[in-house]
DNA sequence: TCCAGACCTCAAAGCGCTTTGGCTTTTCCC
DNA sequence: GGGAAAAGCCAAAGCGCTTTGAGGTCTGGA
């Protein structure tokens, strides 16, 4: 069933139906009703094409996800991420179209998108420390949020959604520190990654202002796998000085940290103490009625959201100041925490 | 730049242009040659919706995704499917539009998806038990591949890439067996799930053949979170008579299970042998060179890359007859298995 | 009674592409 | 050299929608 169809059914012109049916003033309420009344008989649906080739909106959003080619990992919170927007999207009658572009052909690809010109705006996930993406983005003119930042300069610049990982890192360490721990080790993700830098300064600046100093053999930076946490802490219990504490970048990784300590023969919470970043994933929650990990938590799900409502304001009007929205993470204590044991 | 702009700039008209680009034998090589090149330079790609709109193809695929709005969770090997789907489709130069969909309004998300038109196939993630979205989409006339199967009456009729549920649990199941188990949870994901019940089955059968008998308390089933894991295996401990070995339907749960026995001080492969289901995800690699956990492995990735090949072809071929793909798990053993102990 | 102004409705153009059908030029073979 | 076939190119229609500009009808005030 096409608009014309339906017009001729109806013994209207197809300006008329167009017009009840997006809500223009010129059509009379009765009309109105007997168009919408028909259009919903006969299951019509305007063909999304033609209107975007009328309109040039094409109500659809890019969601250009970047393949680690080197470890071959989509990043799992995605998952979340998408759920959390689409629910917008739902909301706005916005479609959603997916791009996993391997990070060598990101330009190129960001390019081919905007060319083809089948999205209204993209999200960017996934920001390097200095993402040229962003610097594409706006040359190209295409309206984007970032989730997540890219370095400090020109972050007024455009959108983002970010967690506070400096701060969220900073107090992490600070409680462990409270605690009576004095050698704290860190899992943190791939250090190329902003998300992971500000972790890493977070950590640090708990350290230096408790007269702490960073070791670097309690710091190792990775893909973030349960394989990582078990081989990492193996590595930090077998130094001279191993760790009293541990902060895990995500709560998979903290995974493997619990399967090490387990094979270490040491017990959680009590020889070793753990923190993991919980990004409170549907299918990775960090317990039910009371948390497992003592965590930083943010959901990321929300996060999701909140970037896809952004970009709905700033498609619909481009001039929109930009928007920056930064999450402070909770710290939640769990049964993987506990005092420094006296050595 | 657009089609005319290109054009009239080469001197061509715009059909010459577009015969060209498209490879149709009416246009001289020498002629094809300039139009590619000043494409190319000028960073010409046909506008997508004008060209749906022309041909009536949209080189779009869509992709369904349910969400279980009783647990809100999105499946989480999803992430690694559609890594899998979009390295067919970067290929073959498709795009792929997602849908997140709330379980209870999947029909009509599905009508709406066929009337907007902006898709030439779908593909149907998490089939259950009797999914009505099978008989929906025949009717519409949609092409699409189902990941998993629905049922046994009319699986012929349509395309499916499914693993081997059945035989992959039946293995385990005889595995355990062999090591002198007797007594073997099953801590399966929701048996409104096709795939949840065919692995019931197998674990059933292979307890039948021999001589053993289902026990209702060993058997779970659950949407898979560490936590059910967790919870579920704290619960079997407490029977009268604990299981001495633990099948998990997947690696996160299998993580539930390796905390619960931690909790309990008991040892895995041990004390309690366990077999998880690994679908080989990129993040949660069961090891690196040696596997950690005993699993039935099957990469869903793969299962990614198969979907999209055949509902590619499906497109291009509606007549093409309907494919079937079973894919065998291998039966990869780790650390977590061990005879029986002697009680 | 007449006309301005609401109020509705419509025909047609245009979005950027593909494709049909036709036209001109070249090539080939007898 | 002549005719037919092949090669190369083009104008124009059409995909399904929105939107402009115009027209028709109805009301109410002068």
């Amino acid at each position: 069933m096409n608009l014309k169809e339906l017009s001729t059914l109806l013994g209207l012109s197809q300006t008329t139906v167009s017009r009840a049916l997006n809500g223009y003033p010129e059509v009379s309420e009765v009309t109105r009703d007997k168009v919408m009344k028909a259009a919903k008989q006969h299951n019509y649906t305007p063909n999304i094409r033609a209107r975007g080739l009328a309109t040039g909106r094409n109500h659809t959003v890019g969601h250009v996800i970047p393949l680690s080619t080197e470890h071959e990992v989509v990043n799992p919170v995605f998952t979340d991420f998408i759920a959390g927007a689409s629910e917008i999207y739902a909301r706005e009658n916005y479609d959603m179209m997916l791009t996993i572009v391997p990070d060598k052909t990101e330009a190129e690809a960001y390019r081919k998108i905007a060319a083809k010109g089948s999205v209204d705006g993209v999200i960017v996930h996934g920001p390097k420390a200095n993402d040229p993406r962003i610097a594409l983005l706006r040359e190209i003119g295409m309206p984007f949020v970032v989730h997540g930042r890219s370095g400090i300069a020109e972050e007024s610049e455009y959108s983002w959604v970010d967690m506070n990982n400096t701060r969220a890192f900073e107090r992490a360490t600070q409680f462990l520190i409270d605690l009576g721990h004095r050698r704290i080790g860190l899992l943190n993700g791939l250090e190329n990654m902003d998300f992971a830098i500000k972790r890493r300064e977070g950590y640090r600046d708990a350290l230096i202002s408790a007269g702490l100093k960073e070791h670097k053999e309690l710091c190792y930076s990775s893909e973030m796998t349960e394989e990582y946490g078990f081989s990492a802490t193996l590595e930090m219990l077998a130094l001279h000085k191993p760790p009293t504490a541990i902060l895990a970048s995500s709560i998979i990784v903290g995974f493997g940290v619990r399967r090490a300590l387990d094979t270490a023969g040491l017990k959680i919470g009590k020889d070793v103490s753990l923190i993991v970043h919980d990004d409170d994933l549907s299918y990775l929650r960090n317990g039910a009625a009371e948390p497992i990990y003592t965590a930083t938590r943010s959901s990321v799900r929300m996060a999701g959201r909140i970037c896809a409502e952004i970009l709905m304001e700033q498609i619909s009007d481009p001039k929109r100041p930009m928007r920056h929205v930064l999450l402070d993470a909770e710290l939640i204590i769990g049964h993987t925490t506990g005092p420094a044991p006296k050595s």
